[in-house]
RNA sequence: GCACCCGUAGCUCAGCUGGAUAGAGCGCUGCCCUCCGAAGGCAGAGGCCAGAGGUUCGAAUCCUCUCGGGUGCACCA
């Protein structure tokens, strides 16, 4: 049920109804008409823009376009007024009814409420983290984990079919040095000093991982020469790292669907049919790149490479897919694996990058449109920068002092549904400030708290009107302001939800819910002064029945939302 | 030099993919607990939406330019 597009509904079919008479010309189109909450609620509840965006297509004046469509929309009996205003808005008042309406179809329908056939099915691949396999998540993944799955999860919601996949860059050259790296704890943990050259990893985490291979293997890989041990403890590393990587996002609740290995594009064809597949459509020449205009690399000679031209769909310059050498760059790969993504059926793609992969934007949507012909949408969002702070002041991360801020410390310090609801109370393209003490401050100035206090507080009631005996119902008399404005806030959630799910942008729910536990707040103190908004009335059990509908259903539209977030309602603060 | 993102209250930020008198929190001022959780709520003050043009019934929102901030910029991943 989504009041919103049931109401532009009835507005359509009254358009219609109105070509059918002769008021309107045929053939309009209704594509523009928009039936929103007005700006101001004294407008009323809600508004339409149609008199105002047909006019011009109709020749006809907006007023007198709306004068007639209000007069066929009284008819309905969920308007009770439809008044002209303006410059030919028409502002529609709903019956009391209305909202009770939607208070027992949340309660109906309960968490599923705002489930939206929207996406049709269709099949989105959400790509997020994607980590190199280096090393243990930081906190600039752990917003990526947290946005993308927000985003997946919300896409489902939407009607979307949705895969969550991790690509896993495990091809180049660093998992080279990963291995390298790992040879040295693996000396170490044979009893030999580490020999951690310039450009290695140094990270303690390997120490773990040296141990585990003197384990398996013995002594038998020390003092051999590299090419002897190479693959084999390349191997034994990245699948150590990415299991660890799956464990620090398992324990935000972040699960994958699908890892994709870019080692299993090399030496099975598939980057080169990926790049066949564009040489085919003239996409792919031998050539010599211009030196970047302005600042010029001390070191730029002008060489001949294997080119992609991106510019014939959007890009700046052409870029390379083959080093001078011959070899591919890493760009190829990643061609051959959106190719792969497009080659399996997918209607959207999405990527998650951070912001540092800005640059990298460009070439891979014309990379994409070249591939699908231009068929397939490749949505990219770039999370900016996380700010951490503690005590009040700003907390530098430097890997070499040791005081690199990990995923897992994230978690274990704050927890996953704190960490997950505050990295989604801003836009994904701006920083984020994350105080580890502002994080877990029982205040209301912490959206976090403030939200789950919401939730607190309706199964708080809901343990007292158990203990009295109380029958629940879904029938909700709604009298008072306070309570309409919830209820209304309640029906705006479907609407809301598609809004977000078009945008991709999960924070949007976050402030959904911001502001639906403002208005229930607002709500419950106004029980102080005024008892007969109490949720319990006592010694009536029936009233306070008629009265717990309310509260109900927003415990159930905010359950609902943290659960896209991925965020746990709580039963009582502690 | 080019590209991308950003510029909204003193501060931190929302703003419905173009709607009416631009919103919230913090901070400031003043109120509200013999009452379901005051871990809350109500009210007030505070704005040239960086600036200038344009598009149209209508712009914080779309387009162009200018200014200011962030990020990324040939074979590295």
């Amino acid at each position: 049920m989504n009041l919103f597009s049931d109401i532009r509904a009835h507005v359509i079919g009254a358009l219609e109804a109105m070509v059918a008479m002769g008021d309107l010309p045929a053939g309009l189109d209704f594509a523009a008409v928009a039936v929103e909450p007005p700006r101001d609620a004294l407008h009323g509840d809600m508004a339409t823009n149609a008199a105002m965006v047909l006019a011009k297509p109709a020749g006809r004046p907006p007023r007198e376009i709306a004068e007639a469509l209000a007069m066929q929309l009284q008819a309905d009996r969920r308007i009770e007024v439809a008044e002209v205003a303006g410059p030919g808005f028409i502002n529609l008042r709903l019956s009391g009814d209305v909202w009770g309406g939607v208070v027992a179809a949340v309660l109906e329908q309960g968490v599923e409420f705002g489930r939206s056939r929207m996406g049709e099915g269709e099949r989105v691949n959400v790509e997020y983290v994607s980590a190199n396999p280096t090393g243990p998540l930081h906190v600039g993944h752990t917003r990526g984990a947290v946005f993308g799955d927000a985003l997946a999860s919300l896409l489902d919601f939407a009607g979307y079919e949705v895969t969550r996949e991790y690509y896993i860059n495990d091809g180049g050259a660093q998992v080279d040095v990963l291995a390298r790296s790992a040879y040295e704890r693996y000396r170490e943990a044979c009893g030999h000093a580490p020999e951690i050259a310039e450009g290695l990893y140094p990270g303690d985490y390997l120490v773990p991982v040296g141990e585990a291979m003197k384990k398996k293997y013995g002594e038998s890989m020390l003092d051999r020469p590299e090419a002897d041990w190479l693959d084999e403890v390349r191997l034994f590393t990245t699948e150590t790292m990415l299991q660890m990587i799956r464990e620090d996002l398992a324990s935000l609740g972040v699960v994958m669907d699908s890892f994709f290995s870019e080692k299993s594009l090399y030496g099975t064809g598939l980057i080169e049919k990926a790049i066949a597949d564009l040489d085919a459509k003239g996409l792919i020449y031998e050539g010599v790149l211009e030196p970047p205009k302005g600042k010029v690399p001390e070191d730029w000679e002008p060489r001949e490479q294997t080119l992609f031209r991106s510019t014939a769909h959007g890009d700046d310059v052409d870029r390379p897919v083959k080093k001078s050498d011959g070899s591919w760059t890493y760009f190829a790969p990643d061609i051959a694996y959106h190719y792969d993504k497009v080659s399996r059926g997918y209607d959207h793609l999405i990527d998650v990058f951070g912001a540092d992969h800005s640059g990298y934007v460009k070439r891979m949507k014309a990379a994409v449109s070249a591939l699908s012909d231009g068929k397939v949408p490749l949505d990219v969002k770039l999370t900016q920068l996380v700010k951490l702070w503690k005590n009040g002041e700003p907390f530098k991360m430097s890997k070499r002092a040791g005081n690199f801020v990990t995923l897992r410390d994230v978690v274990e310090q704050v927890g996953p549904d704190v960490t997950r609801f505050h990295m989604l109370t801003r836009k994904n393209d701006a920083p984020l400030d994350f105080d580890f003490d502002k994080v877990l401050e029982q205040t209301k100035d912490n959206p976090v708290f403030y939200v789950q206090y919401a939730h607190a507080r309706v199964c708080s009631v809901l343990r007292k009107s158990a203990e009295n005996g109380v029958q629940l119902t879904d029938e909700a008399h709604l009298q008072d302001e306070a309570e309409l404005k919830v209820a209304k806030r309640l029906a705006e959630w479907p609407r809301l939800l598609e809004i977000a799910a078009r945008s991709h942008e999960p924070h949007r729910i976050a402030f959904y819910l911001y502001d639906l536990a403002s208005d229930f707040h607002a709500l419950w103190n106004k029980g102080n002064e005024m008892p007969a908004l109490r949720f319990l009335q006592e010694g009536d059990a029936a009233a306070s029945a008629a009265k717990i509908a309310l509260p109900r259903a927003v415990a159930v539209v905010i359950s609902a939302g943290l659960g896209i977030l991925g965020v746990t309602p709580v039963q009582e603060m502690r």
